[in-house]
RNA sequence: GCGCCUGUAGUGAAGGGGUUAUCACAAGAGGUUUCCAACCUCUUGUCCCGGGUUCGAAUCCCGGCGGGCGCACCA
């Protein structure tokens, strides 16, 4: 495998640095802390707040997409229609001898077609009966099986009589469960969509490497609802850019290649329209938030790794100090949640009406069942007669035949019973189950990665010297404002300026007047500020200020007016 | 959850059964300085938690919690 060589130091320096400057710290330490659950401090959460609103621009940009919110905590039922409460049921065997944990079913894979659905008496009695060893020391002396449930259980109602319910492991569901107001919303035609960011709860086993694995963490899902047989065109031209493939291995495509979206899927490597425009549409948006293109891949799912829902799954990995990690999840998963909802819930919301073009004509022949006639005939039955005639598909040839009902008792109908009808029926259309193309953005790791990728050390003078080179998109100030010394009325023209640009909407200035005008610079690199404009003695003479580029020092000086201007509009960049 | 290593100011480290726990950087106040972590003075702040051993524990032992690595797990 092509893992990098993790440098160790380079990881503690940067994780050293989020904690000192308040951008991510281990939450509780004061309690001692509590492993897998992560703060994004002053700093942070401004950082964290920014990739989520260029989430959420990004794709509220394209017309049929809409933002939800729905609740984090989740009744049962809901989960157990989508299948995480089976799926984060799995049984835990632990060897006597050597403490070693292992799935019980994995245990059983040669010995049985689906383990995975046994009870633990069941799979206790045939892990015993087949003595099977276990892989680490080789004895075969288990303890019985343990149901390791990895969502957060909670109940709804403080008293008696409470529901079950759990902290959601995926903001899906509540998407799912709107399905028929987004329908509606869209008035019935697809394609749609319907994003939501918020948190998801998953109770890990062991939480590592530090805001990777959390318990409790960001996520940002887009469910794209599509009619499957009429996908939607996309326009996958405009990405020129090519980008890191690997296809299934056990597929036809096997072997890491660079390609551009286009060729990626007239190729037949990415198999659905829908799935390749969103894999455009995830690098992107990494592009925006300032995660390097050349450190990321996507990787399509081997049949024998997908989630218990998918039918085809892109993971995009990005490349940083931990490794290639899984950050976004792009899944065809089909009809399946709809579909479990509906059978699930009796709800016949969770479907779409597909139009013909032409309307089916058809003469239908029918018989009616005559109650008066069958009711005395056949009594308890009577129902059960009626019902069987109504349903039959062909008309017999002839009076009397016999009707076999669902039970296979048999009963003979005579032709005063029915009453024979033909009708001109119009059939417009049908129903169908929409498919949901989903991908699904972990917020938490994306962020890492983004830190990770602009966390540049360098040497100035001597001394080590650290940058987080943030797009401006992301950074958490637009851009620090520093009186050369805090007195002499350099104090008060900084303040003016600093309150003028506090009132332009969404803009955030950072005010900082002590320490040397260097130290300043670092303090404002070390966060990644892109911008500092410092106020000096001819600032007070011509209202003009220097502006200072982070990424590569230089400076030029420029009017109040027109700094405040080019900041409300972005283009502070331009004027260098 | 198991095994090995580990936990000292905001950060990084030193020390270690016996007065008031050390250093650097950072931070705060003041001074100085016409633009890249300068300098001077002063200041704030630390032995993860709980038990045990001991006259005495930050130091030794046990447990917990946290971190790192390996194994397992990661729908």
């Amino acid at each position: 495998m092509g893992i990098i060589m993790v440098d160790k130091q380079r990881m503690s320096r940067l994780t050293s640095l989020l904690r000192r400057r308040g951008i991510v710290l281990p939450s509780f330490e004061l309690y001692g802390g509590v492993s897998g659950l992560v703060d994004y401090g002053p700093v942070g959460a401004t950082i964290k707040r920014r990739v989520m609103d260029t989430w959420i621009k990004h794709w509220l940009s394209i017309p049929n997409i809409v933002e939800v919110d729905s609740p984090t905590i989740t009744p049962e039922s809901v989960l157990i229609a989508s299948g995480h409460v089976g799926e984060f049921n799995d049984k835990m065997s632990e060897c006597r001898s050597c403490g070693s944990i292992f799935r019980s079913d994995h245990l059983l894979e040669d010995l049985h077609h689906s383990p995975e659905n046994l009870e633990a008496i069941e799979l206790d009695r045939l892990i015993s009966d087949h003595r099977i060893k276990c892989s680490r020391c080789g004895e075969s002396d288990w303890k019985e099986a343990v149901p390791m449930n990895l969502m957060f259980k909670t109940s709804i109602g403080a008293m008696g009589g409470s529901r079950t319910a759990y902290m959601r492991p995926e903001t899906a569901q509540g998407m799912f469960m709107l399905f028929p107001a987004l329908y509606r919303h869209f008035r019935q035609k697809m394609p749609f969509g319907a994003i939501q960011t918020g948190k998801g709860y998953r109770n890990e086993i062991s939480p590592r490497q530090g805001m990777i694995r959390l318990r409790e963490f960001n996520m940002a899902e887009l469910e794209f609802f599509i009619d499957p047989e009429l996908p939607p065109s996309t326009d996958l031209g405009k990405w020129q850019w090519e980008v890191c493939m690997i296809p299934d291995p056990e597929g036809d495509y096997a072997g890491e290649k660079n390609l551009k979206i286009k060729e990626a899927f007239e190729t037949g490597i990415v198999k659905h329209p829908t799935v390749a425009w969103f894999l455009g549409m995830t690098a992107e948006f990494l592009e925006k938030v300032g995660v390097d293109l050349t450190k990321i891949r996507f990787r399509q799912h081997a049949n024998s790794e997908m989630a218990h829902y998918a039918s085809d799954c892109w993971d995009c990995e990005l490349l940083g100090e931990h490794g290639w990690i899984e950050a976004v999840g792009i899944a065809n998963r089909t009809c399946h949640d709809l579909e479990s909802h509906q059978e699930k819930s009796g709800s016949k919301l969770l479907r779409g009406w597909r139009e013909y073009d032409t309307p089916i004509r058809e003469e239908r022949e029918s018989l009616k069942p005559v109650g008066s006639v069958i009711g005395p005939e056949f009594r308890e039955r009577a129902a059960d007669v009626s019902s069987a005639i109504s349903d039959l598909q062909k008309m017999p040839e002839s009076f009397p035949f016999e009707l076999e009902l669902s039970d296979g008792k048999r009963f003979v109908i005579e032709e005063t019973m029915v009453q024979r009808s033909s009708e001109n029926i119009v059939i417009n259309g049908e129903y169908f189950t929409p498919h949901v193309i989903e991908p699904a953005f972990g917020i938490d790791r994306i962020i890492w990665h983004i830190l990770d990728h602009n966390f540049l050390e360098m040497e100035k003078e001597g001394e080590s010297y650290a940058i987080l080179s943030l797009s401006s998109a992301v950074s958490p100030y637009d851009i620090a404002i520093f009186p050369l010394f805090d007195k002499d009325g350099m104090d008060v023209m900084a303040r003016e300026i600093f309150s003028s640009i506090k009132s332009e909407t969404g803009i955030i200035a950072n005010l900082d007047t002590s320490g040397s005008i260097g130290r300043r610079y670092a303090r404002a690199d070390e966060i990644g500020t892109p911008w500092a404009a410092t106020i000096d003695h001819q600032s007070l003479k011509d209202k003009t200020v220097t502006i200072r580029r982070r990424d590569d020092q230089k400076q030029i000086r420029v009017g109040v007016d027109s700094l405040i201007q080019t900041l409300y509009s972005n283009s502070l960049g331009t004027l260098f």
